[in-house]
RNA sequence: GCCCCCAUGGUCUAGCGGCCUAGGACGCCACCCUUUCAAGGUGGAGAUCGCGGGUUCGAAUCCCGCUGGGGGUACCA
């Protein structure tokens, strides 16, 4: 059944207000109706909410576009990229939210309003202290011609309200829920248009997906409770409604509360700068409340296109499970992306910390990233950790404690003529062959009677600086058999005066 | 308070009346591999499908109630 009745075109949009970063909750639903969009070779629309003047936060617009590009979610129009349904600023459009309000007046369906924010206040006030329901009490909903006029003799500019109907019920169908029914006694008189000439999310959002051709509205589920006044709205208007589908909250890790836009963890620009991958993110948050099968995790965003289904969503909140997120970022760092791709990734963090200089690709020191990232790879979390993870690659490795050249159950004088007899033979067979190297200092360890491990550890620890490493032949092989060799004689100074103080 | 939504292991979920003695993934534990750390492999613990009623020959799957959780209740979105 697909949902759209008149078999239009699909067109959909993403609609967030700029009053903050984009969080993931965001980003999810704006992943599912870039799928949506993309599956039916549709629209993707964005278009921003920015109706709001107290929280209008200018920067935000950038980082949620910042955002969006990064996930690899394109839109086909909004800003930047223009179209034929623009302006995509909601404060570019005030005269159509005007006139459609006033098409709204004239025709009976809305109303204005002359009250007062403090008596509006007040009217709350006495409510919560009666223990009654908040809400308007539709005070100016029919007042005469010369009550609104003596009104506005005094100079007051009136809001307008929507006339809701005082009985029967409103119902809509919301694609992941099944159909949804409202009272319309319990629906408030909405404000539809401020006093400042701004309308409010109610009116904007029902005119502009009209005007925009919007076939399916996707949105938070925190929009259910409004879905009546917006149908009422399209009804009103004489306009076929869209179909609706809210999407699940995502809930903190806790399950207390949602993820919301005021933790600043939340937000997806925090996720590219602690080191994660787009790839990872979308991969992640598209299973956050969809499944495919009971097999497949791993989803290219092509595939997504070709195999997410919005009915399929789960209208259940879910909670964000940052363990499964870094797990799968890792998967992808690991088992998806090619070495090359990785080490481009990494490279311009190499270049802010200073370990390398300008490394066109093909260049010695493009090389030499490549093969260290191959190595180190399973060992990394987050592109962040790149850096630390292959420093003693490109660079010196930072002094070390002469300790741990010293592995336990092992004498300083047998690691010290281990790690002898192992620059001697590095010097003689060289890195590059691993296995003829390999052979040759097991053979140094049986000879000197001692285990492999009690030989290795030292080099590895002379070599990198530190106990733990790719495996050691490889790693030798990348560092080098000359930059090798210098790390082995430094090695063998420092244990020796290692030695020489303890036996002092 | 009122309105709305939701409900399968700790978490994300598969399941859409019999294939379920409920499958997968993350996390956790053990073992294997091993020159370190990882990665990988194998196995394991963990769910009377929130509770109670129905419907049915048969229910995790359908219906009702309850409970619990979440959301909404602004001249914010």
């Amino acid at each position: 059944m697909m949902t759209n009745p008149d078999n239009r075109p699909v067109r959909v949009r993403f609609a967030p207000s700029p009053t903050g970063d984009l969080h993931v909750g965001g980003a999810r639903t704006a992943l599912f109706t870039y799928l949506f969009a993309r599956q039916h070779d549709g629209a993707f629309i964005l278009r921003i909410e920015d109706t709001d003047q107290k929280r209008y936060d200018e920067s935000s617009i950038t980082s949620i576009t910042e955002s969006l590009r990064w996930l690899g979610l394109h839109w086909d129009e909004g800003p930047d990229v223009g179209g034929p349904h623009g302006p995509y600023f909601q404060s570019q459009r005030l005269h159509l939210y005007r006139e459609h309000a006033d098409r709204l007046l004239a025709k009976g369906y809305a109303y204005e309003c002359f009250c007062s924010p403090e008596r509006l206040a007040a009217l709350r006030e006495e409510q919560r202290k009666a223990g009654r329901p908040p809400g308007y009490d539709r005070h100016c909903r029919n007042l005469s011609d010369e009550e609104r006029q003596a009104f506005r003799d005094q100079g007051i500019t009136p809001v307008i309200r929507l006339k809701v109907p005082l009985d029967g019920t409103t119902s809509g169908y919301d694609l992941l829920r099944g159909a949804i029914t409202f009272e319309n006694n319990k629906l408030e008189d909405a404000v539809l248009l401020k006093s400042d000439g701004y309308p409010t999310y109610h009116l904007a959002v029902v005119v502009d997906d009209h005007d925009m051709g919007i076939t399916h509205v996707t949105r938070g589920e925190e929009w259910i409770p409004s879905m009546p006044l917006h149908l009422i709205l399209w009804d009103a208007f004489g306009w076929e409604r869209p179909v609706f589908a809210h999407m699940p909250t995502i809930l903190k890790p806790d399950g207390k509360g949602k993820l919301s836009k005021r933790e600043g963890a939340a937000s997806v620009l925090v996720f590219r700068d602690k080191g994660y991958l787009p790839e990872a993110m979308v991969n992640y948050l598209a299973l956050v409340g969809w499944a495919y099968d009971d097999r497949q995790e791993i989803f290219s965003m092509d595939e997504l296109i070709e195999k997410f289904d919005l009915e399929r969503v789960s209208p259940s909140p879910a909670r964000f499970n940052y363990e499964k997120l870094d797990w799968m970022n890792q998967y992808y760092i690991n088992h998806i992306l090619e070495v090359e791709d990785l080490a481009g990734r990494v490279i311009p963090l190499l270049k802010q910390e200073g370990l390398i200089g300008d490394a066109p690709e093909g260049s010695e020191t493009y090389k030499l990233v490549v093969d260290a990232v191959g190595l180190v790879k399973d060992k990394m979390k987050f592109l962040t950790e790149g850096p630390d993870l292959i420093s003693y690659f490109l660079v010196e490795p930072p002094d070390y404690d002469a300790g741990l050249l010293v592995p336990r159950k092992t004498e300083p004088a047998d690691v010290l003529r281990g790690l002898e007899a192992a620059r001697a033979a590095i010097a003689e067979v060289g890195t590059e062959d691993e296995a003829a190297l390999e052979e040759r200092l097991r053979a140094v360890a049986d000879e000197l009677g001692l285990k492999a491990g009690q030989l290795f550890m030292p080099i590895r620890v002379a070599v990198t600086g530190r106990t733990a490493s790719p495996g050691l032949f490889e790693t030798l092989r990348v560092v080098n058999t000359e930059r090798s060799l210098a790390r082995m004689d430094r090695a063998i100074e420092k244990l020796k005066s290692h030695v020489a103080v303890e036996a002092d």
